[in-house]
DNA sequence: ATGATCAGTCAGCAA
DNA sequence: TTGCTGACTGATCAT
């Protein structure tokens, strides 16, 4: 669009040709039900009436973009916060992992060595006074 | 302090003949450098300079507003990407771990019979016949 | 001056 | 009609 028109932006009070309308200020106007609206509509020009509903939808506009920039930054940090979380479960779940995995290789050791000593025993009887099946731990629990 | 005018290059005035290009494209003139910008300004009224510089910006303006929104949804896939990555990761870490636990307690659940094993060889000697140390499965490697 | 971002405006779609 | 969102604009900030 190159239109060289861009008019105005409507930022000051607006008299409503001043007398039959007590200038109806933005807040009143955007937050008034279309019932109390057509009340402050009676007695005014085919004119007015579509400029002033022209104006309500603009001000609801204007609330529509902020409530859509407001959705947009929150879906945003909702995105950041579920994306921590999920880091935070990764790597709660590699602690896990990687505690399980030395505890796994610990038992193996243990069953390992257990193992030989079975063998040695059951072989050369339980009176043999040679092991060799590494370090024994038969404690815990 | 006032700078001197050490070249002055007014040499030829050409009033706005028709190459003076008043139909320039707005894709033109956005891509244009200042420099090329400043030979399309020279016999250009003071206002007409204004006004042609003032739609350079908005157009340049109109460039950036569509990178700042491509920006905007290229983090938002970036972040979701990120999100569906780390789930997948989750996932993965969660299978591990519970195959893993699966493992640990059959481990455990086969040293504890092999040691019930070895106790009562021990106690009672190789060729006792009546064991009660449950399943024992000592195979697999 | 250039680039980025914000808030407001309008167009156009959807419910 | 109401609400939402994409694109455009001017204002404003930072470099």
């Amino acid at each position: 669009m190159t239109t060289p028109f861009k008019t105005s932006k409507a930022l000051k009070v607006k008299k409503e040709s001043g007398e039959n309308a007590p200038a109806l200020s933005d807040d009143e106007l955007v937050a008034m039900s279309v019932r109390e609206l057509n009340q402050h509509l009676r007695g005014l020009t085919k004119e007015d009436v579509v400029r002033l509903k022209q104006r309500r939808r603009t001000l609801k506009n204007r609330g529509y973009a902020a409530s859509c920039r407001i959705k947009r930054v929150t879906q945003k940090e909702e995105l950041e916060r579920q994306k921590t979380e999920l880091q935070h479960e990764v790597d709660k779940l590699a602690r896990e992992n990687a505690s399980m995995r030395l505890e796994l290789e610990a038992l193996r050791a243990k069953y390992e060595a257990l193992q030989c000593f079975a063998r040695t025993v059951t072989r050369g009887g339980p009176l043999s006074l040679t092991f060799s099946c590494g370090h024994l731990t038969p404690s815990r629990k």
